[in-house]
DNA sequence: CACCGGTTGTTCAATATTGAACACTGGCGT
DNA sequence: ACGCCAGTGTTCAATATTGAACAACCGGTG
């Protein structure tokens, strides 16, 4: 399972937008223009929205919305529980090789609060930190190696130096109260107008249709 | 196929210590610690020589050394070519939240000549830039987007500026003679004293194994 | 010599991923 | 009323990935 990103990545989807279904999550991705840096295709959201719910991480409605049969989920204890862990180890798992479960954790940061997404920043901090100093101390083995990948190992040192620069700035504005996050008023404005309203009002319904025991 | 980085890795090590078997390569990229930063487990390495085989972009030579059945494995003509392709676009392609194509094709750059690597390494120097004006350009757009969103395009711009310095710098090196490459003498010291002995002495046998036809 | 454990070399079943194709609805122009 | 096309919602067969397990060999040790 190379993909931790798109568990995490569903899993705090639906529970963004919950009780939701397969094709409301892809467009709603696809607005976010997430398809293109993570890796999501429509089959993948199927798929994947089929192994949480086996997982007993997402619960799948069978509905019946007018005419037509819709699967609608909702996430489980075991689900929110999942989903925290998993957003805790990608924000302070440091590799400047694999960014993706880093940069998707923090699209989702508006699910955890004030707290949490500071001290496990905080930890990201160190994390990096202790990289770069095991690094510093292995360049000397690499006198083995070619000058060219010696060469890639500044390249690895910039690119967690870049990171560690703006979680700092980050950590900043957190603590200037800039960032909505969850437990504040108004935690997340939907990304646009229009689509936004429809995916309420079929929310709204699903909402009735669950707990109408079907 | 996710991993263009896989047939890419493969493709160049074939290229480099051909004729190998899978076993082989397998400890030479543990050595490497590549399959630390790439991803590639045992199995990824069978697999993948068997498609690129059935690709016609490498050639398997089933022999017998001693008393064992070995599959040995040397690049075609199509498949050089093939390593050339990915490995251009590998280099070109500017993507700050999949680095590792670009990482694993700077490992491989002593596969090619002086002069390739160059330009190559300067329209990627023009794909960062084009990518930097277009996400300046994007940021009206950005504004119904929550701020940590909007926060994440900043990251992105860093990490981009930081992979540009680091090929300015290298090109600069390049310029100056430093590093060996493919028509260099002396192209790729291989990393440490022992197994590397050991590799040479396998391919001398398969070498003379092959031309025997089998 | 019988056994042990490490290295060599590979296969395999379980799982994940891909993206194309399917099937249905509803509205709109004629 | 008809045909058409864009949107909605999902499935599926082909392919790729995973990592554990397999099997054979080699060199020592009791």
């Amino acid at each position: 399972m190379a993909a931790t990103e798109t568990r995490l990545l569903l899993l705090g989807t639906v529970m963004l937008f919950e009780p939701v279904n397969g094709y409301q999550l892809r467009r709603e991705l696809l607005s976010w223009e997430v398809d293109e840096w993570a890796h999501v295709n429509p089959g993948s959201i199927y798929s994947g929205l089929t192994t949480l719910a086996k997982q007993g991480l997402l619960d799948r409605h069978d509905l019946v919305d007018g005419t037509r049969e819709v699967a609608v989920y909702t996430s489980t204890k075991a689900g929110r529980e999942e989903f925290s862990r998993m957003w805790v180890s990608a924000i302070e798992q440091v590799d400047p090789l694999s960014p993706l479960p880093f940069h998707t954790a923090i699209a989702l940061m508006p699910l955890n609060d004030r707290e949490v997404v500071r001290a496990t920043l905080q930890t990201r901090l160190a994390r990096i930190d202790a990289t770069a100093r095991e690094q510093m101390s292995r360049k000397g083995d690499m006198s083995a190696f070619p000058p060219h990948v010696r060469s890639l190992a500044d390249l690895w040192m910039g690119l967690i130096q870049t990171d560690r620069e703006w979680v700092v700035n980050l950590i900043g504005r957190l603590d200037r109260g800039e960032l909505a996050l969850q437990g504040d008023e108004s935690s997340w404005a939907p990304p646009s107008g229009d689509p936004g309203w429809q995916m309420a009002s079929d929310r709204e319904r699903y909402l009735r249709l669950i707990s109408g025991r079907n």
